[in-house]
DNA sequence: CTGAAAGCGCTTACAG
DNA sequence: CTGAAAGCGCTTACAG
């Protein structure tokens, strides 16, 4: 049985259809008893307004996009931390989206933003949600010179007027580096994303990487970086890669809960014990570690928030917010000082201000 | 700028609108020049068709509903494996939609389908995929009273008409047994998916369940079997009473892919080589697996053909379709023969057949 | 081979 | 406080 249309609870209802139209919107005073007369006959007929003729009408949808675009996914390459983190992302916009009364397309694929433009030029949604956006993305430029609406859940590397909502990966880093020297560590490595976030010019990865780099340096420090893939090949790679550099590393960095699991076990399998050989921080969406043991010292990406702060930045405009991080001690980190010597009191504070979204240069590791 | 009307594209291209509308469904015989004229217009003008308004008059929305409820998301309860294979399913559901042209709106949240219920009442999609089908699922009997075609991604529990697609579990089940009984293992565990995928009557948890039970009873062998939380302590609590209840279990049946890192790691904490002490297979999805070492024994659950074949299903109708079960043998299962005895000749198949959606009875472990 | 007209189911000015 | 009418942008019989 098809649902029934505005005209049948109308006369249903002993009124006209504008009337029935008028106690759904609330845009008109109605009488209590009319009013009832018409919820009741809505809940006898169970009707539920034709989404297609109602956005015809009244040129929104309520519906809005979210383009990941899972790059390497269907080329076999998945990669856990990838679709880890990803999942957070995804549901937590479908969930905040839901509070505002909103559903969601998801499109995936990246490929020029041909489903998108066609979402957004077909006017099925009032929205757009972009994640993963990368260096000279189409998405950017079709969001630029279309009506609809978008928000970047990333900061995009390029400047840009699309807003976005990002954590903020800089105070990340300085966050770690300053709790780890402040320990007394001196030989710090990055474990840092897969090359393949550098490449396609992920703005997380960049700005990680520059914020541990500038703060070791003025900290009169060295820095040893690598990318790694998210696997455990990539862990042995990258760790050869570090502990060749500095054989003196006494800590590690590391981003991406989906590499933790890996990192531990190659660690284990070369003899260094965690936190007395080797002190562990990782940045990372703690939804999917915080049962891991021991507790892991770490700085959160708090996925959801950022989720749901995309979708209330498209609600209610704006242009940018970034989240700040936290560190949060754990059993992974100890001290490196020689036994007897004090603490040296650092600048670190708990929480990162929000930065400005400052220094966009081009450069890459490597 | 909004995306220019029909009525302009005609304009245009000197032609009536209905011209232009016939030459995009090509359901009218058009002469060349005309069409070329109108095809110019259309790409000139960037013109892409009011989705709304084609829903309204077309009665047809090329948008399908994906309702995923991922029970316990909200809640922080976050089940690595739990979110991994959904995952698959999720990306594999748009990536199959997308193929025909469909976009497909992602509904999470479980509480009795009230937001499956909107989106089909006002028609706003064409088709319904149902995951995790539960007992007594608001869902399945909304399904049956309406218009809109469903298919369940995973079979009911209940007996239903909803066609459904789903992975031989029985089969892999017996697979497993089988081919560890074939190798001389006489003491089998089952570490079987969370309890609360039993409580909800997930089909899979129990079908799974029942296989290895009644597999091992038809060899004349006992069945060991305990549903584990995704968690270390999980994986802690189902080994000491599996162990308890037999102290000489030599190998492991272990359901989702998510399971395998916490396994590996607790055994090595318990001293039990893998495969030397003990034997294991696992049923799940090798995507996330395939690059662990060593190489795992496993069943393969393809998340991403499974997916494919419930978008199929919708657009082409039917009534079920279960994908059959396959065993890869890796390094991960030893012989438990003593040395010099003759391997005995077992009835194992490496495929499952397709076994018909036969006996549901609603036993549940425990 | 093409066009003019009706109508899909709503919402919202316009009237009373 | 309520109704009759126009019109959102399409598609498809009906005409020629």
């Amino acid at each position: 049985m098809p649902s029934a249309k505005i005209s049948e609870v109308a006369r249903h209802a002993g009124v006209s259809p504008s009337t029935v139209s008028y106690v759904l919107s609330g845009n008109r005073r109605i009488s209590e008893a009319t009013r009832a007369r018409v919820e009741r006959a809505i809940r006898e007929l169970n009707y539920e307004p034709h989404a297609g003729a109602r956005s015809l009408r009244a040129g929104k949808t309520d519906v809005i996009a979210l383009a990941d675009p899972l790059y390497d996914w269907s080329s076999g390459a998945v990669d856990k931390p990838y679709i880890l983190g990803h999942m957070a992302y995804v549901y937590g916009v479908v969930d905040a989206a839901r509070r505002r009364g909103w559903n969601v397309i998801l499109i995936t694929g990246g490929g020029g933003g041909a489903a998108v433009e066609k979402v957004v030029g077909g006017q099925m949604v009032d929205g757009l949600i972009l994640m993963e956006v990368r260096v000279n993305d189409e998405r950017l430029k079709l969001v630029e010179r279309s009506a609809t609406p978008a928000v970047a859940l990333g900061m995009p590397s390029e400047p840009t007027d699309v807003p976005f909502v990002d954590f903020d990966f800089e105070g990340a880093g300085r966050l770690c580096v300053e709790h780890l020297v402040g320990l007394g560590h001196r030989h710090i490595g990055l474990l840092a994303s897969p090359p393949g976030t550098f490449e396609k010019g992920l703005g997380y990865a960049h700005r990680l990487w520059r914020s541990v780099e500038s703060t070791l340096n003025k900290a009169g420090l060295p820095f040893h970086g690598r990318p790694a893939e998210t696997s455990t090949e990539g862990a042995q790679v990258a760790l050869d890669a570090l502990f060749e550099e500095e054989p003196a590393l006494s800590a590690l960095i590391v981003n991406g809960e989906g590499m933790i699991d890996l990192l531990m076990e190659e660690l284990q399998r070369r003899g260094k014990e965690v936190p007395a050989n080797l002190s562990v921080v990782v940045i990372g969406w703690s939804g999917l570690t915080k049962h891991i043991v021991p507790r892991l010292t770490h700085v959160d990406v708090p996925a959801l928030e950022m989720a749901s702060a995309a979708v209330e930045l498209l609600a209610r405009g704006g242009s940018a917010e970034l989240l700040p991080a936290v560190l949060v001690e754990g059993g992974t980190v100890a001290s490196n000082r020689p036994a007897g010597t004090r603490a040296r009191p650092t600048s670190t504070s708990a929480t990162s201000r929000s930065s400005t979204p400052a220094e966009r240069r081009g450069r890459y590791p490597q």
